[in-house]
DNA sequence: GTCTATATCCAGATAGAC
DNA sequence: GTCTATCTGGATATAGAC
């Protein structure tokens, strides 16, 4: 590598240093404040810089929006990827529910941003979005272990876990109301894809278009 | 009734009809441009008045979320509420679902300012919220119809009708790709909870608080 | 890259005349 | 009740000196 090089390389770190920087300060603010609270202003003086260096690092609030959507994005990915460590198919299951509430009910802004609607004209780039995707994968392959791989039931396997984690976050925050119904959802839905009924399965399909982390 | 007490009605109902006319231009904006997006400026021109007079109808712009709020759940109780053409306590159930989904997916504004929480700072009044309580005893008779009791199958029953709806909207919107799954979301949880597994039934209890309206 | 200073605009809310 | 006019403070974003 040239001189050149790695000084340019230095100054590239220096430069995501700061990025990161003014990331953790958003982070802490959305935290305290709300998602759609953030401003500039306030995001500034908690970085302890002002609001037009800010803009040394982002083009434009959307764009501070993007980044910590990418983050939050490869956090999840990274949280449900960690190795299960059983190797009995239906715990796996039950663990990937359990660390998909946990890592929503951590931080209610992230959920937001991952995983609602909330901010007005911001959607999220292809980079920062290309982790949910990973995660969704990761879904698949636990239901796969259990010898489930009809596309349905996949569908109802998202929607099983999607309703757990919202109905925890928003009717028992830091409770345990619907966590600790994890272990019944499985069997519910284990007991359902066996089941004889189950076997005369009819086939259709339907475009779709996609709104927010896919999960 | 006296000549005087009919002016003050007849006042009372101009009053109701000019709050009433503000709400809906409310709607069409926040339908349009996202809930978050309102702006009492907006709000005022669209509705043919100024700034000021809003004031004369709201005391704050949270007071006209919360009457939004309010019209919202009255709405989701009636909708939810209308008789259920069917003696097939199964079909209740089915039929329940199809009526959520179809009462969120109507209005995306709507959903959000009943089910999530995305206006920093705005929580909805008892009065207001009323109506999302009685939409929820609806559920629990339409369950109880199907030899349904135990608090937590209730529980089981809204993440499922939630996680669906949430689905549903979030990642086929307009389309019917989770719709389509009602009756096996049905059939899946009627079985489990006519399954002898889950007749060994264990009793746990947790308070709870709640954030959004119940469902 | 970082600052001061400022542009531009919009927000929610109020004073006071009519 | 409704208006004009205005207050106060916030927002995002940029110009230009250093």
């Amino acid at each position: 590598m040239s001189k050149g090089g790695a000084a340019i390389d230095w100054r590239e770190s220096r430069r995501q240093a700061a990025r990161v920087a003014i990331l953790e300060a958003a982070w802490a603010l959305v935290r305290e404040e709300g998602l759609a609270a953030l401003s500039l202003r306030d995001l500034a003086r908690r970085a302890g810089i002002t609001t037009p260096t800010v803009y040394a690092y982002f083009d434009s609030k959307h764009a501070i929006y993007d980044a910590m959507f990418g983050q939050a994005a490869e956090d999840f990915a990274a949280h449900m990827a960690v190795p299960y460590d059983t190797d009995d198919p239906r715990e796996v299951l039950v663990a990937g529910v359990g660390r998909f509430v946990e890592f929503c009910a951590r931080e209610f802004a992230r959920y937001q941003l991952l995983f609602q609607r909330t901010i007005p004209g911001f959607e999220p780039s292809a980079e920062s979005y290309a982790p949910a995707i990973r995660a969704l994968a990761g879904a698949r392959e636990r239901l796969a272990l259990n010898g489930i791989t009809d596309p349905e039931l996949l569908d109802m396997w998202t929607a099983l876990s999607t309703g757990l984690v919202d109905q925890q976050i928003s009717n028992d925050p830091g409770g345990d109301r619907w966590v600790r119904l994890i272990d019944d959802f499985v069997d519910m839905f284990v007991m359902y894809c066996r089941s004889p009924k189950r076997v005369l399965t009819r086939v259709k399909k339907s475009p779709s278009r996609t709104k927010g982390a896919p999960r």
